[in-house]
DNA sequence: GCCAACGTTGGC
DNA sequence: GCCAACGTTGGC
């Protein structure tokens, strides 16, 4: 049984929210077109992982809730509907060339744990998400720092 | 809405 | 294969 991995993946919630999420239970994350965040779905995601649901470009910024990896990576047929904003021309069924894994929902924090209390907190030094400039989409999380959000978030006065 | 930081593209 | 120009991301 390899070990379970923590990631972080941002969305704007206009467009895909945690609530969006809760709803449907399972959904695919299509639309990733960027290589670096694509190579860590497809090489090395697996299902189980555990994911922080972030939401960006949104008020307030910060991480929404919980999901997990229910399964492997496949193509992500939005990339060659010409229709669907993240159309790529060079992708087709035979070559897709993007790819997608499902999420499951597991929880919605009762508030945002907002960007600004993560960047307060000194134990989440070199989380990926704080980096000045970090735009990736899908990044890695260490443990101890995935235990140390969820320590903030179990510990905030209801 | 601004703009810094980044990834991608394409001319050479 | 360099690198300037361009487009995008995303916090502010």
């Amino acid at each position: 049984m390899p070990k379970t991995q923590f990631w972080l993946m941002k969305s704007e919630p206009d467009c895909f929210s945690i609530d969006d999420l809760e709803r449907k239970g399972i959904d695919h994350w299509d639309g990733v077109r960027n290589y670096q965040a694509r190579n860590f779905m497809r090489d090395q995601m697996r299902i189980g992982d555990r994911v922080l649901f972030y939401h960006s470009s949104a008020r307030p910024i910060g991480i929404a809730g919980l999901a997990r990896v229910h399964s492997e990576a496949y193509p992500d047929p939005t990339a060659w509907d010409p229709s669907n904003s993240h159309f790529d021309p060079l992708a087709s069924p035979e070559n897709p060339r993007w790819c997608m894994v499902d999420v499951e929902f597991v929880e919605k924090f009762p508030e945002i744990l907002t960007l600004e209390e993560m960047h307060r907190n000194p134990s989440l030094e070199g989380l990926l998400v704080l980096k000045r400039g970090m735009r990736l989409s899908i990044q890695p999380v260490e443990k101890k720092h995935f235990d140390e959000i969820l320590k903030m978030v179990r510990n905030r006065k209801r």
